[in-house]
DNA sequence: AGCCGATACCTGTCCGAACAAGTAAATCGC
DNA sequence: GCGATTTACTTGTTCGGACAGGTATCGGCT
């Protein structure tokens, strides 16, 4: 048994090693997706490393932190609230409620949907996953003044707001061309 | 003709839509983080999008790119192209050889290594796929001025610099905190 | 009441990403 | 030359993400 990690199925366990990323040059694209390209990459990659030691894998804790904020939510709303796909979120609960950090009881009012809540256990992590989030946080901004971290988040919005607006506009990406 | 979408096992085919994407007002964490992540998530999308219609998935064209930039190249190559993961390349590599559009043929040099190359009928794709990064980078920088687009773009590189310089420094997520 | 379309969820499948472990071959050091 | 280490690749496993169905339920409409 070489991965002992968890006595649930959970519990990853890596070397916490981040690989040095020579950021390749690119071949020919535009630079602006390969640079969200990359530093998407090595964002998930630091947030999977500070996650894995504290027991979620990536993507359960934005679940976590949506339930510890708002409490009990049906999955739909939780598909809503992450924007996530109903067969993936369906997944990741069923392994959150393996690992323990999350119950599921009938909606009363409805027999079609179900209740996710956080269980007591999960509280404990919160400040864990809290707190790396801020680290993750800190290493992306490091160095950068309040101003040029303004700047920083208003570029991103506005970068994902032309997605979301082409996503919007029909002709974007379908027929044309 | 539903499931049968391709002789090989490749040729995805999908609805084509693009969710509107609501945007959740993130619950708590760093501002920062939440904003790479959704414009991360809306970039792979659409990347998946354009893809899917020529019949690659996301992550292939990557290496198609390379392959047919730099001609034929050992998978080691490719991960180090790419920042990649070695058993993700092998299977990679083995799909887009089962979809036919690379050859693999042992290195002479290295009984180890095999050497990836291009076929004759991938050539066909690379001008759409070329033409859906240009399709993509018009929408991520619509509207922006060739300065914008510097300054957006420098500003994603300013933070992925700092997360490779997190990456080369072992005390920014190892013990400490 | 009965019907029909929308919802909420589940399962199956395919794919990329990451880690662990193993095999074969090359290379280094003696 | 030979053993130890490194390298190149493969396979197994676990996840998240996305799409294609399928089922039960809810609701509005007739």
């Amino acid at each position: 048994m070489t991965g002992t990690t968890g006595e649930t199925g959970q519990g990853p366990e890596g070397t916490g090693q981040v690989t040095s990323v020579p950021v390749p040059a690119a071949a020919g694209g535009g630079p602006i997706s390969h640079a969200i390209f990359r530093l998407a990459r090595l964002h998930r990659m630091f947030a999977g490393q500070l996650l894995r030691r504290i027991g979620l894998h990536p993507g359960q804790e934005l679940v976590m932190m949506h339930l510890w904020e708002l409490g009990p939510r049906r999955q739909t709303d939780l598909v809503r609230l992450l924007d996530s796909d109903a067969a993936t979120m369906t997944r990741t609960v069923q392994r959150l409620e393996q690992a323990g950090f999350v119950r599921r009881r009938p909606d009363p009012t409805d027999k079609r949907a179900s209740l996710v809540e956080p269980t007591a256990a999960s509280h404990a992590l919160r400040r864990e996953v809290e707190q790396s989030w801020s680290r993750l946080e800190e290493l992306v901004t490091a160095g950068l003044s309040a101003d040029e971290c303004a700047a920083a988040l208003s570029t991103l919005e506005r970068l994902e707001r032309n997605l979301v607006q082409a996503a919007a506009d029909p002709a974007c990406t379908d027929p044309e061309r």
